[in-house]
DNA sequence: CGGTGTATTGAAATTAGTCAACAGAGGTGG
DNA sequence: CCACCTCTGTTGACTAATTTCAATACACCG
């Protein structure tokens, strides 16, 4: 058994790690297919877009965003994985990644050889159930992200970016009144979201001015979270 | 052995459909799992949003739409489902629809029994694996769209729709000169992209203008595939 | 204490949305 | 067969939102 298993037992993945249901850990399968808990300074690449899918990735903290470059010179973030977040789907339909995922803040992954991993799907239907269940956790949030983060103005695109990733920080065992930090640059954000920074940084301050939001350095609070959730509800 | 047997011999889902690969036909195993080719008139709808997830779906023919309308009136379209592509996979994340499903035109459709499937999946390697290349390009796809739909101007969403629906259809046997014909209204195609129907309708006409696109009535082609493909690319 | 990257703010320019009028296609009934 | 109606798509003038360009402030790090 390796070293690290006492560091799967307080890792915050819990549920949706791929061991948490029916691998087996010994006789060398373990080994095999996962690096676990390896860490990702920030700023660091992860794996490249175009290189050929060799591993996915499990993020265990910290938090590791995917982008691309567009040919004009300027950069597309298309996600921000959290811890319990699964790294490189997007790889499998094509065998390339189809993103840079470089590492926001300093972080922990696991990595899984994926070649194995699919051979042990074959063999055992409740990590295939897993696979799928991230897989389509993966397409609803993309689903979701299609139909709000278009459908709303500047403003609330903004307003429910913190809301989400507060909810995503507050799974991970943090009281809902907790002042949380922003594991990313702004300018991150608001590419993510769509717009130029000056559009995020004036709906930001806007949000401020209406008391929707508190924000301190890189932490914020919501003084009124039922009221900021009403509101990006379209 | 059904009597549709012959009529998926000529499926244009081909290598997509679930059957093309490992599941045995008898035994009632068919029977229990998958009602084919049923007619979807035009309006009619497949399921509704909220419902529980019962059946999945494979276009046959013809186009399916998922909309749900939001709050305030108005519609949201979530994409056109085309022959091949599977159909309620949103649902696979959370037991229930997440949008409305409404045939554009004529179409036909195989209905799979979902927990069937499922339990199917567990036995049978190859079915689970096409399950996973459906949800993952289906997650593929999504990634793209939020990349592009978002990352061009109105004029070059259209462009691109109209590129990305042209390829879909010659992907069913029709030549890449030939017309092809439209199978929906121009106001979803508009809110699918994201715009009013007077932005959709003002592009067009853009697009018409500076001969990037041929169209009459409800039919189109491209004098110059390459130029239009080269512009949507940011 | 500068220097570099990042964030904010202001004014002008561009893009898309809104409101309103009109045109065309398709269907129904006389 | 035509008149009428309705739904859909087009076009124009105006308004609102976002981007762009430019200048300045802030924070981190040597």
């Amino acid at each position: 058994m390796p070293a690290s298993v006492t560091a799967c037992d307080t890792c915050c993945a819990g549920d949706l790690c791929l061991f948490a249901e029916g691998l087996t850990v010994g006789a060398g399968e373990w080994e095999r297919i996962v690096q676990p808990h390896g860490e990702v300074r920030a700023g660091r690449r992860l794996y490249q877009r175009n290189s050929p899918l060799k591993y996915i990735y499990l993020v265990c903290s910290g938090c590791i965003k995917t982008q691309r470059d567009t040919p004009d010179g300027s950069l597309v973030i298309s996600g921000f994985h959290l811890p319990g977040d699964l790294l490189g789907i997007d790889a499998i339909n094509n065998d390339r990644y189809t993103a840079d995922a470089v590492a926001t803040v300093d972080s922990e992954v696991c990595r899984f050889d994926y070649a194995q991993l699919l051979t042990h799907c074959a063999s055992h239907p409740k990590i295939a159930a897993k696979m799928m269940t991230h897989v389509t956790r993966y397409a609803a949030r993309k689903d979701e992200e299609l139909a709000w983060t278009m459908g709303l103005n500047a403003q609330r695109r903004v307003l429910r970016f913190f809301l989400r990733l507060h909810d995503s920080i507050c799974l991970q065992g943090r009281s809902d009144r907790e002042t949380v930090r922003i594991p990313m640059r702004k300018q991150d954000i608001a590419h993510y979201l769509r717009m130029t920074p000056e559009t995020f940084s004036r709906n930001l301050a806007a949000l401020r001015r209406d008391g929707l939001l508190e924000l301190q350095k890189n932490h914020f609070v919501f003084p009124d979270r039922g009221l900021a959730h009403a509101i990006t509800q379209i």
